[in-house]
DNA sequence: ATAATAAGTTACCGAACGGTATCATCAAGG
DNA sequence: CCTTGATGATACCGTTCGGTAACTTATTAT
């Protein structure tokens, strides 16, 4: 049986990744099921025996997206010791991700700028990812002691966007340090000195 | 020759404006030029002898786009008679165009990511034009007298870019209201007390 | 009035799209 | 051995895509 799961897993998985891949550097509407097959060196009949549709595949794709984000948050701010360090943390591995040429913008905000249509599941579902950032955000900001730690996290999450969506006009460096000075400063405005 | 301008012109500018609308709502590549043409009550043939490509055509709404841009930042910075509160008022008309139902993001920002790839014209385009917004608001606290103009108004671009991209899941009111606390914060960290 | 120009009409092009059907292949498990 | 399940191969479906050709109809400037 494990063989056998081997083989199957291993043809979606190739798929999976070329589609990833692809989706992200060409646009996912951009990218047709033909050539992210080719990519993954399989055949639409196996794309189709795994996945129901182009939109399920996408979706898989952004779950999956969503899950390694919580791994990354959970890994990035288990070593600080405090929840302030922890804030910082994540604004500091944030940065050294803008820093990486090999990213162009947050995956999620690309994939739900090309649906726009506020109904469209893809659209949602980014949209309820991102409010989960935000929650994460906002509980370390409690903890940390601000005064107003839902307005903070929000605060933060939209200059972790903003940082993506200036990538292409300032630089992975520039944004880097960009919002590096900008966390900084919001930190020093809404939370204690003490934290 | 002033009604035939006004007669040619009028088809341009219906399919102009049709398409503005249409790409704007559903997107660019998710809208085809058949559909533009129908809701523009025009035809292709209309379409393509003013415009020699789709791609020509979405270079054409994002330069006027661009233009309309400008007004509205003279319009909006006129008001105010210092450099300070010019940049408080642009974040203030900011956050009352988030706060409009009818806004679903920065159409330039959107058009960006439906456009990865860094070499693709639309995609320059938007760069050029979110780096000069960035400088009008950089030549704005410099100014008003910040000790780091280039980095203060990279930080307000980054906002704002933020604040379109966290609209699907903050919503308009509470958007609005974040990048109005978080650009504060900035100014008051950034600016000196008597400007 | 007429020549010129803009716009509409209709039909078409080749290519790519998402998705399906049929059948062959091939490896592993009983 | 031989069945079973996953994969590959290939051809095909109807639709839509961006874009063009040929021709007709209005408007309008001289």
């Amino acid at each position: 049986m494990s063989g056998a799961t081997v083989g199957k897993l291993k043809a979606a998985q190739r798929i999976q990744s070329a589609a990833k891949d692809l989706f992200y550097r060409q646009g996912i509407r951009a990218t047709g099921v033909e050539e992210v097959c080719r990519v993954a060196e399989a055949t639409k009949m196996s794309l189709y025996r795994t996945y129901p549709s182009k939109d399920a595949l996408i979706a898989a794709i952004l779950s999956e997206d969503a899950c390694e984000w919580d791994s990354w948050f959970a890994e990035v701010t288990a070593a600080a010791p405090s929840a302030r360090g922890k804030l910082e943390a994540v604004v500091m591995a944030m940065a050294a991700k803008l820093a990486d040429p090999e990213y162009r913008g947050c995956p999620m905000l690309l994939a739900q700028a090309e649906f726009p249509d506020p109904e469209h599941p893809t659209h949602q579902l980014v949209a309820r990812f991102k409010a989960r950032v935000c929650d994460c955000l906002s509980d370390l900001a409690r903890e940390a002691g601000a005064a107003e730690p839902e307005m903070l996290g929000d605060m933060l999450g939209m200059m972790v966007d903003g940082a993506w969506a200036s990538l292409p006009h300032l630089g992975g460096a520039r944004a880097a340090e960009t919002l590096r000075k900008g966390a900084e400063t919001l930190f020093r405005s809404a939370l204690p000195d003490d934290s």
